[in-house]
DNA sequence: AATGAATGAGTATTCATTCAT
DNA sequence: TATGAATGAATACTCATTCAT
């Protein structure tokens, strides 16, 4: 009696395979993603993967590209609130403290994307796009010049968080901020 | 007719298959990284490869770990001038420039480290070592908190500046770390 | 977004389909023919392919079938207004020549079928019967050793011709056919 | 027990793969010919062809030039003590009888060839060089126009007779092969 | 009657590693 | 000491065919 009793209508099934693709990346690294995985992660056939994408570059393409929207769109909405660079300071100190603590595996995932980015143009679009978008959250409060050094920063300080073995305090990465941001702490 | 005409003696072939490793991880990335192309790319036969490391993982421990070497003596040596902030200051903006412009082959390198870090323990310490020596570097002008901070700045900006196609200006980087490093610009 | 939009009605789809497949093999031969290339060629769903056949090999023998079947009707319209062996000569050398020159296409076919018969039965039926038109054709006018005889030399100068890159010229094919159906020049 | 006791020097191997596949093709013509057939015929691990070769294509290369090779040699040597155009019609006739009784194997892999090189301009050098051959030697007694001529004249009766489950007496082709090398009978 | 989704067997090829030489 | 030949596991991918819809 097999494990999967011919399943034959799965429609869900090509969002899962984008879904769990993030997985197996988060997991074992684009160096560590294989079809295989991926199917067996998904609980799915080998063939599956490669008859709802042309290729596991494609699957990649198409599983980072929903990663980058995702985190987009939660920067977005964790930025919605803020209206003047006081919040903002507050806002964006949570973002690293948060971001380093409760999601290790996106950002994770993120690096991985960044770096694929620098060999596939494809890729490059989506790291572009994912970009232009936390510039523009960050802009409808902070002048361009601002909010791009802010996003470098933020980046800087979660990046390190989430490689150091001791996170940093929350007053320092609020101090940090609160400079660059020009905020009297 | 072989291809390589038995060079039996050729002391320096451990050290060259590090360095040439670094040369692969940089063009083709972990995921691309093979025996094959290291060999070809040192122009040394396959055997070679595990002959002289206990395999793959192990040959591209000892690469990373030169690599990171590498970067933090570099490091050492672009500030080893500076003696108070404002110097700090221009030493920094010049690295975060000179960095994405110079050397982005390195930073490639580096960004793979990272991501390999988070999985393999062996490179977490060399990351560890890395980021211990990079903050001394910066310590020997700055208290333990700022290097700190000033260390995750520049690494953000370093990487939105590569990752960027627009890359920032001069004053705009000086800006934001002068205000990180509270020097009035 | 589907790519066939709902062609329910298509009478002539399992006719089209035997062409289509004579294209392919044609064009990427026995060992490069797939039912994927035969649906996208014929502009087709996957799914009719094995609807309309049982199996490829099915479809590959009724598309053999028609090929020689055609082969055997332009044969015998060739040779329709021949009424003795000095007519026969031109027309046979119009043939050789004509052939090698206005149906490349229809002879590489006619190659796959000959290989294809080798090992199929069912494909040797084909082969015999158009083998045995071919004859009855030239019969009409020879005697049957000499209609066997002028068959096959006519087969190795056209294929001969087809193979070269250098094709013969008419007067040397005409003196070689002369000679085989003995009218003097 | 595994019946190879891991095998580690073979240095016929090569040669081997070669001539084994030359056996797959005439057993299962070129569509039927895979890594996995050759390996199994061979005896050999399914590495070891991808190993000794650069992929399927360059194995098939190898043996169709080796196939031309020995098939040219077989020529030169089947017509070596002809001397004047009544023992060359001896001699071609045996060629064509002798041919499709004796080495239908053989036949068949130059059809296979012949097919392929339509498609491949590399196979395309192996026949020109083949055909080149076979005229060289058929000049030795004969004019260039005739040699020609007979040589496309035989693989026309030859192949007929591999493909006719009837094969023509020695007497209707010593008799068409007589008139086109005006000899008489 | 017709098809798109699905599947598992099969494809060529690449891989890190082993080991007889 | 060093290597080229060798291997079997793994790779991504394609295949003809099935079948629920």
């Amino acid at each position: 009696m097999p494990e999967h009793p011919t399943r034959r209508f799965d429609p869900d099934r090509r969002d899962r395979l984008v879904d769990v693709t993030l997985d197996v990346i988060a997991e074992h690294g684009l160096a560590g993603l294989t079809s295989r995985r991926i199917a067996a992660a998904a609980d799915v056939p080998l063939g599956s993967v490669t008859y709802h994408f042309d290729g596991l570059a494609d699957l990649v393409r198409a599983a980072f590209a929903r990663h980058a929207g995702t985190m987009a769109e939660v920067f977005r909405a964790h930025f919605a609130g803020v209206s003047d660079r006081a919040s903002m300071l507050e806002a964006a100190t949570d973002f690293v403290l948060e971001g380093h603590r409760a999601s290790p595996r996106e950002w994770t995932v993120a690096y991985e994307l960044y770096l694929a980015a620098l060999r596939d143009p494809a890729l490059r679009e989506v790291t572009e796009a994912w970009m232009g978008s936390s510039r523009e959250t960050l802009q409808r409060v902070l002048e361009p010049d601002l909010a791009r050094a802010l996003d470098g920063v933020m980046e800087g300080l979660t990046m390190h968080a989430i490689l150091t073995t001791a996170p940093p305090s929350r007053e320092q990465t609020r101090a940090v901020l609160a400079r660059v941001l020009e905020v009297t702490p």
